[in-house]
This record gives structure tokens, sequence and C-alpha cells, in this order.
DNA sequence: CTGATCATGTAATATGTTACATGATTGA
DNA sequence: TCAATCATGTAACATATTACATGATCAG
């Protein structure tokens, strides 16, 4: 039941199998955080989802606990079972994109302010891409000097080069618009 | 009630506001069409959502019934207050990324796989993207050509630099991936 | 011994998807 | 007349956020 044959939602699955993957048995305290620093950028989670997530994993054998520790703490490791399920879902392309993009989605009302506002809101906008720009460098070179592997790295990449392409967005936008203003 | 302190969930309010301001009064069949040809690329919403989102803009006072219309059809217009809550909403920054981007969570979780599978699902992806690049920039001929205003246009050049970043990546971090399978 | 962090959960509510349901109007 | 499209809605369920709730362990 749940979610077997309802494609949407198959999302935070498939993240914390790949998290489990990558990062060995883990507790869902560890994933919390882990899905906090990673995957983030991409896809929330919060621990009241990700408890109930892991119970039900468990209960449909795509995870087991593979040990109890400390405070009630339960590790969760992959079966071969959620192996295969992320595996063909990850193969299994097909151009459906899902997105739900806040930030995008201010950027596509932006016409509806004056023009003026419009600059303003950009400018800020780049602004905090800039903050963020500067964290995410920050965590690149902790990450590359440490022998980490390779997870995490592609996609932090990635996030860096969405966050410079949104920063440059916001400014040429902000100079056109700035441009048509005075014209 | 319904959502007055809670951040979330605005952003399909804010869409239908901004289809509005930009459309002009339209029904729920309108906007259902409207948000399917353009908000469609960075957010999504069926009709069964948007009935009743627009009932409850009405119930408080964001929108009004302009006109009844032969079957049923009610036509709607943004309100003062409808129109202040938008641009409120708009100016108020915030460093508040909610992104759910499946594709991009696919992109993170390839390094489970094996190095030669996740090469060829790297450039599957990038093949999709350049699909949908094409898809956009055919869009961008027809709509810089006809004099529609600027409205989709900023937001249709975002998507376009996004797909191309992604793209890029994708070929990239395949480029590397099979570098270090040689090696 | 005390505050920070570890660790797990549930309840209430909001948001979003699929499927179901109905009927009017238009054009061929 | 009949198929397509216009037009609105609800019901059942899945997904996600916020707040509530509890207690163990560790470091100073």
């Amino acid at each position: 039941m749940s979610n077997d044959n309802y494609d949407e939602g198959m999302s935070l699955r498939m993240a914390l199998l790949g998290l489990l993957t990558v990062s060995g048995p883990s507790s869902g305290y560890d994933l919390t955080k882990l899905f906090e620093r990673s995957v983030n950028h991409v896809w929330q989670a919060r621990h009241s989802q990700i408890y109930p997530e892991l119970n039900k994993m468990a209960a449909g054998g795509l995870v087991v606990i593979e040990e109890e520790g400390p405070r009630g703490r339960k590790t969760y490791a992959v079966t071969e079972e959620g192996s295969r399920l992320l595996r063909e879902w990850l193969l299994s392309a097909g151009p459906s994109r899902s997105i739900r993009d806040e930030l995008a989605l201010r950027a596509f009302l932006l016409p509806t302010l004056e023009p003026e506002e419009a600059v303003i809101a950009l400018r800020d906008a780049a602004r905090i891409c800039e903050a963020k720009l500067a964290e995410l460098e920050e965590i690149w070179r902790t990450k590359t000097q440490a022998g980490k592997g390779n997870f995490g790295r592609y996609a932090l990449d990635l996030g860096m080069r969405q966050t410079r392409m949104f920063r440059d967005w916001a400014r040429e936008t902000a100079e056109e618009i700035e441009r048509s203003i005075r014209s």
C-alpha cells in the first residue's frame, strides 16, 4: 500500500536510500542532519517526515534496523531490495519535471511590480545569492581538502553553479530594467 | 484562518494573483490553462486545487467575482487588497529557498550508481535538457516576436539559463567520471 | 547538576494529486 | 445529434510543515 503505483512522493524515499547507500548505516537523526547539509539544496524534509518514512520503508523491506543504540537510537541499513529500487528509479529517466521553485516563481511575478521596485527586489536577490555562494565555497574548500569521496561534491558543484547562474540573472535583469526606465 | 501566518503555500495564491494582474479578469478555467502554459515550468497546480483556492481568496477579499457567464463561468478580478498582498510578498525577499527539483535530486543521487551507469544517466539527463532547451528557445522566439510585454520573458530567460547550466553540469560531470574510470 | 545535543516520535493542519461527478454550450 | 470543449466542483488519499511531547546522554 502507501505509494506503490503513485510515482510522486517517491523522491523522499529515494533520497533516504541514496544517503544510506553513501553514508552507510545511519539513524533517522543522522539522516535528518545529512539531509540538511546535502540534499537540502534541491529537496527538503524534516525529521517529522523522515522518521515515519523510515518506518514505512522498514515495513516494506527496503531498509532494516541493523542495530539499536544508546537512546532508542535505531541504525538503518539498505537492503538488496532497497538498493535495486533506487537503481531502477535512477535509470528510469523520463522527461518528468516536477519542479517547485519559489525563487523562480517570484522572478516570474516580478513584472507585476513597478520597474523601480522590481530592480530593488532583484538587487536584493543577487545580494542573497552572493552570501549563499560564499557559504557554499567555504564548504567546498573544507570538503575538497578532506578526501571524503565524490558524493555531495557533484551536488555541491551543481549548487554553486545554480547560485551563480541565478545571481547573474538577477543582476543582468536589474540592469536591463534600469536601462528601460531611463529610456 | 486558512493561511495567514503560514508562509508556505502562499505561492499558489501569489501565482494566481500575478496571473490575474497580468492577464486581467479570468475564470478558474482560464487560470488553469494559463498556469499550464506559463508558470508551469516553475510551479504546478491542477484545477482541483485552483478552484477551491479562488473561492478562499474571494472569501478573503483578495479577488472578487466580476461577472458570471454562460455555464456557471465566474470571472475573477484582483482587488486592492490582493494587489497589495502580492506586492508585499514580492518585496519581502528573505533567503528562503523552498525548492523541490526532482531532476536535481536524481543528479544528486547519481554517485550511488556504478560509474558506468552514472555516465549513462548523466548523458540521458543532458539529452533531456537539450530537448527542453530547444522547446524553451522556440517559445522565446514566438514570445519576443509578438509584443506581449515582458511578463514571462524574464522567467523564460531564467528557465533557459537554468536548463543550460544543468546540461553543462551533466556533461562535464559525465566527462569527469569517464576520466576517473580510465585512470 | 545543568544546559546542549542526541534521539524518536505524534497530532493537527495545510498542501497537492488522482479520480470521480456533473452539466452546459458550441461546432461539425 | 454527437463529440469536443467549456466550466465547476467534491472525495479520497498522499505528502509536507509546524508545533507539541518526551526522555537519554554527555561535557563542562
